[in-house]
DNA sequence: AAAATTAGGTATTTGATATAACAATGATGA
DNA sequence: TCATCATTGTTATATCAAATACCTAATTTT
């Protein structure tokens, strides 16, 4: 009888991870890594990260909005956005605006070079999403898009 | 005509993302990281987290393997994996064996306790899977695991 | 035998994220 | 009105994962 820790002194040729496959979170997690990664070199020439991407977005497109907004939006805390902005405006890409009627609060602003370096940013974007996931039939585009929805909604309860 | 920066002061009710939600790829992740909360959570009664389960896992259905084998199948760097393979062997649940025809690997092989904590995770695995994708129909599930594996195939050139 | 390579390991750095506490401002209620 | 409470942005700090540099021992190559 083989004892309690088989003592396998042999290396396999090669290691099996079907198990692992086998699990849809498993093979969720290594396409989403793929597509941070291949969307990280996108972004690169931009001198942008995946977080000061998503924040200018948000920003170019929500106009005024206080830092606290922009916070809950990115699910970031409070604190770490603070870096964030401070990279942002700090290139003039956004500015921190003064509310008249509240002057604890900031109302971020892009600015027009923040605009026009989005802009290009997001033309890159969408040639990489392209490249990513327009080999793929279009119905079977919107097939995962629906799968990920459904999955999302799953946990967040969100529509 | 409105200055370079328009300084808008005015808050939006309510923030807009909808220009990341076209994006697939933001979709992924975000899907993506509500399985790893729910993962984590699961595991969490076996105090396992991803990392050391995806390591017990492949040690079960490897037996044998070296250390650098493993942390090449997780694609983890090498000093990482040793205190994951520390700590897996601290608990008792891998051994790290010596190989007499190379003294300077180690075969690592799970204990009974180790493949019993196995077991009992997988099932957890299992009702977390059946929790998230169960709701989906069988051939919603199979289209959104071969979309998957394509975007994974598209970056790492991967069956 | 010398040089190069490999396995495992230690120490340290980087990077992202989370927590605690604070000053300034605004809102609320006795 | 005044005292309390909540919110905004901020600083400093803790935590945690991941990466890098470097080291020793053992093996392989030349």
């Amino acid at each position: 009888m083989k004892p309690d820790t088989a003592s396998d002194t042999s290396q396999p040729a090669q290691v099996s991870d079907d198990r692992l496959r086998g699990l849809l979170g498993y093979r969720l997690r290594r396409a989403s890594n793929a597509v941070q990664a291949d969307l990280a070199e996108t972004l690169k020439p931009f001198d942008l990260r995946m977080i000061t991407y998503t924040a200018l977005v948000l920003v170019v497109d929500n106009p005024g909005l206080s830092q606290s907004q922009l916070a809950a939006a990115m699910d970031v805390e409070r604190p770490n956005l603070v870096v964030i902005v401070d990279e942002l405006e700090r290139r003039e890409l956004i500015t921190r605006d003064r509310v008249p009627t509240d002057r604890r609060t900031y109302a971020l602003n892009a600015t027009l070079a923040g605009r026009r370096l989005c802009d290009q940013a997001e033309s890159a974007v969408r040639q990489h999403e392209a490249r990513i996931f327009g080999t793929l039939l279009e119905e079977e585009r919107s097939l995962l898009a629906r799968g990920l929805l459904h999955v999302i909604a799953q946990r967040t309860g969100e529509s």
